[in-house]
DNA sequence: GATGAATGAGTATTCATTCAT
DNA sequence: TATGAATGAATACTCATTCAT
């Protein structure tokens, strides 16, 4: 499988390019956009300031070189936990499991893109576009299930949104406060609701 | 319904703060902290500079107050929704409708807390302590419905964050694109994901 | 002896005046000008802002009007010193003794005027002349000490000015460090020295 | 003669920073600390504000390296003049001649470290200590004097306190007219009291 | 390719002063 | 007399960006 455009920044130059983007993910992640000043970067770097321009126009090209790549490999996480045969269920069990993995991984790029992607900052229509086409992954499996007949009959849309909010909500929950996630307890937490549901059957009412 | 003193900024001076508060927020959820200037607030209500500094010590004094409102509000609602007598299902739904309504109507503020608390900006540590406590409404009933047998044994730590996950993730979703919240189809949706699960019980596999 | 018009702040509404220009006359004195705000006046006092503008035209009146009374209580007590009969010498050591007294006693306007007369803050000519009109009280007894042959035939300008140099920087030497002033042995130090000089004779070179 | 640690700020970019150093002097000691601008600092030596910024880290930084280079220069007077062999009367008749050309010659610096050390200004600690030790050379020609039998015995502390203050009042009585010191007659005054004495021989009173 | 000195537009913040009550 | 809310001019400081070397 090749490289989207997406991951293009990390392509040229893999060599010094991918070493700026990672230090300055990680002082981006901890301190966000504005509080990171390219000084900063260029000191952690140990290089001086001209030569992030050399390698990247502006501090915001940076920026969203960084994002796009963890929308990419976060899409790539997610295309392998749900290549392969089996069923729609299956999959989805795969995904929890890797996307758990994945955000714990790489907490700084997953934080930078949940703020990018709910917050007001720059160019947040075309991450926008990017995050939902990484949701079209999952989607395509509630609808594959939905309509194999696996998964009961939910809104696609919705239901994808619904998966992918419990499971990053889950997991911010114990990475903002600087905790390991509890994984399999967590995993088989998420399970139950989305498969099972959370009412007992005998005390249904509505 | 009196103000509890968690809103003591809406309260002193109920004019002013409250106008200056409301103001704010909308500027700074449409273009973020930083690309917000105490200027353009200021030319927004039509006072001086100064005045608003004669009102909040800072720039961050005046977000965080913001902040602080729209976790306030939220706690409210999410009380307002629990409280009285029923079965925790008969609650959440309540809940459910109720977050959705309110996070429509107070996309500014929602906007803002989120992207504090999942972003990496001031004073997160008190803001995440004050949104946990208001999360810990809903783990409250969850717990509740557990002991009494109507829901199944989940774990209400995680389950209580898949819920808000679900919720807040869905609504952003429309919201983020600036569409307006199909209320019934995601209510519906979410509560039967939440409910009931998404597998059919006959294609059930381990 | 009737109070000049330098004194004329303190004369009107002797009570209320006199009470704000105390009370910042030690705020002015402990950080100086432009570190002493109008608001910190006014809350050391009690009072409203507005009410220091009732009383006083603007800040620079109210700190001239400080330094004004320091020159003027200065004067006074150097008018007290060599008032009466006696040799100039005998007058002499009597000003010293009391401008030490009044140095220490009044530390903050010493500072204040000293400052102003050095330093290069608003109408340092006013003030310079104010000054210069003091030290012609002791350049008198100078000139009258030279005149009548008690006193040898120095020029007595730059001798007012050295005098006055020895008391008040030895003074500051030990106020500077907020030590108390060896009265005693400051004042028969400078006695000495003015009087009678520091070489011995036996050993005096050209 | 090699410029000692004390005057690091003129050494390192020894061109730039002494350029900025200088040139800032003049307008600090004209106008005075808080009256002067950045702004007008820069505009005087042809640069963009952010150039000072970039040799200093503030103003206060630049402004401290200007008393310190006061202190430093006077220091180094004082120790030209009293190097060599002599008398301690010969030593201190050097020392008031250098004195008085190095007030006349840098009146601004001059100017400005009196006024932080008898002011209320910033760090008057630090500046306090480094003419102390300055004034340390004066006093231990005096203690040497006084050893020799060459002096009398004064207080050493003092009476270094009361040389001191001779000279620096008496030739900023002078120099605060705008008026040029009458070197010769200063002198001459000076030396004659501080030799000498005032006092007739014969006219000596108890 | 890499540097780092210089830039200058952009902004938060302060505070003396006013004036309607 | 006294107040204190409102003002807005004034200013220190930041930092992304450039470019000569």
């Amino acid at each position: 499988m090749n490289l989207t455009p997406f991951s293009s920044a990390f392509r040229n130059g893999a060599g010094e390019n991918k070493h700026i983007l990672n230090t300055a993910a990680g002082i981006f992640a901890h301190k966000g956009y504005h509080q990171t000043t390219v000084d900063e970067i260029a000191r952690a770097l140990g290089v001086a300031k001209g030569t992030i321009y050399y390698h990247f126009k502006n501090k915001e090209e940076l920026y969203l070189a960084i994002i796009r790549e963890g929308v990419y490999l976060l899409e790539e996480q997610m295309r392998l936990d749900i290549s392969g045969a089996g069923t729609a269920a299956g999959k989805i069990k795969k995904l929890i499991r890797g996307m758990l993995a994945f955000i714990e991984d790489k907490k700084d790029l997953v934080f930078l893109f949940l703020k990018e992607l709910y917050g007001t900052n720059i160019q947040r229509e075309d991450l926008a576009k990017m995050i939902s086409a990484s949701l079209g992954l999952i989607q395509a499996v509630i609808e594959e299930g939905v309509k194999d007949g696996s998964l009961k009959k939910v809104d696609p849309e919705i239901t994808t949104r619904s998966l992918f909010g419990m499971i990053i909500i889950s997991a911010l929950h114990y990475i903002s406060y600087a905790r390991s996630i509890p994984h399999a307890q967590v995993r088989s937490s998420i399970e139950q609701v989305f498969f099972e549901g959370t009412v007992q059957p005998d005390t249904r009412e509505e």
